[in-house]
DNA sequence: GCTCATCTCCTTATGGCGTAAAGTGACCGG
DNA sequence: CCGGTCACTTTACGCCATAAGGAGATGAGC
């Protein structure tokens, strides 16, 4: 379930993106009982709850006691909705200043972290169609300000600007669709861990000559062996602060190389 | 369209995965005029052409000249024949051994860059269920078998893999999701460009003033404007490429302080 | 206080999805 | 030739986005 944003008439969706409060004009026929803002407040709620898959017009619509079609008058169709949803959700986000790039980089990359994890449904909505709102375009230039000190050429910049993103989308991903399974199966990551590697090593009873590297790498974990952090949240976690400082690291050693 | 593989019968499915050319019994009934195998060839075909949004059992069954239901015969249900579609086209991926770490790093992140353009559906199955498939295993110690001679602790060579599977999922995410953007609206990437931008311009016209690191950073480009390829596939290409050496370097940087 | 245009919101209908249930007829060993 | 077994089919269910058309409320002009 991967949606495209940023499908609709352009105008029209553009429009209501940057709307600056537009005036209400007095019109006849009844009086409207939602709002556009309403609809996409509820529309989060029902996405953060039931996610993506559970986001139809059929559930805004009951939420606000109305019925699916009833929010057509209010937007174009389901991609325009979304399109509202995702930038709404995005003004959320705005960490400050901080002491140097690296500490900037780190407190935007955790909090989008911390985003995604809020509002997973994000992750689904396909970033090869931005939405262009504001308040994407805010934390965007937040990051790019972020990093300014490090005195990046424009290439490289958006070079870490992507990976900065992969990074956190990806490990956000992880823990994103780690939860969705389970709730949607009904078995929890550490049983379905269990489950399916009990079956490997009698599948596969040469598995330690056969991967001896991967085999390695499992038994060499220094987490604390009694988590209440789920197997795979806990791996995701690490992938993204070890992916972080990798990352920086490289952009220390390429800004010397460049400068 | 995010879908979880791994979802059905464990035992079942890894026995499928892993089997080694069962015996075929003589039994009663009618022959079967499918298998296992020329299903998954044929789902494989349907992905490939129409997309994970366009894998259906109808339309393989179709394929086959046969219905929905005649593929029950064979698969328990959707999860499992995707677990074995997935395994299946892993079993494309084969690099060999490369002159350094560097270097075979970079074989395995530009073969799999190919492997996923070439069947971009696999990119919408969750890694948070890993199929656990020989193929895929197969590929995975192929990476870490590139990457041993650089010498990394356990925790550290984790934070690699991952970074490398995020970033070359995240590129090529930005290249398929794209693509089929363009095939289900009817409109090129550039197409789809311009008419937002120029909407935005017209909707936000304090743009320059309000965002000018993002001003800066997208007037300076590089790239022949004369290209054939689409912004977005380039632009994706070149994250690709520049997030590769960064983490490259990075992780130089971290043998270093590490060893 | 009427009419009429306009608007909100409703009901209904369409075609597609995975797959459960039940039926049809082919093939095998005896 | 019989009876069990199996491959494959038809039908049916609930859910999706949204097109089409209808009901009733409201405001403007008179």
């Amino acid at each position: 379930m991967v949606v495209f944003a940023a499908q609709g008439d352009p105008r029209r969706t553009m429009a209501m993106l940057w709307r600056a409060a537009a005036a209400a004009e007095v019109r006849p026929g009844p009086r409207p009982t939602l709002s556009v803002d309403v609809i996409v407040e509820a529309a989060v709620a029902v996405a953060d709850a039931e996610g993506m898959a559970g986001l139809s017009m059929r559930a805004v619509g009951e939420r606000l006691g109305r019925t699916a079609m009833a929010l057509y008058t209010y937007v174009a169709d389901k991609s325009e909705l979304l399109d509202l949803m995702y930038d709404h959700v995005h003004g959320e986000l705005g960490v400050g200043p901080a002491a140097d790039w690296r500490a900037g980089v780190r407190a935007w990359a955790e909090e989008l972290w911390a985003f995604y994890l809020r509002h997973p449904w994000v992750l689904q909505v396909s970033m090869a169609r931005p939405v262009l709102g504001p308040n994407e375009l805010d934390s965007a230039e937040r990051l790019l300000r972020a990093l300014e000190p490090a005195g990046l050429s424009a290439p490289v910049l958006r070079g870490v600007v992507s990976q900065l993103n992969h990074l956190v989308q990806g490990a956000a991903r992880m823990v994103t669709d780690s939860r969705r399974a389970a709730r949607e199966t009904g078995q929890s990551d550490d049983d379905w861990w269990y489950a399916r590697s009990a079956e490997l090593v009698e599948v596969a009873p040469d598995f330690g000559a056969r991967y001896p590297l991967l085999t390695w790498l499992e038994t060499n974990k220094d987490s604390t062996p009694n988590e209440t952090v789920p197997y795979m949240e806990h791996e995701a976690r690490a992938s993204f602060e070890v992916g972080l400082e990798l990352l920086l690291a490289g952009v220390e050693a390429t800004r010397l190389t460049e400068g």
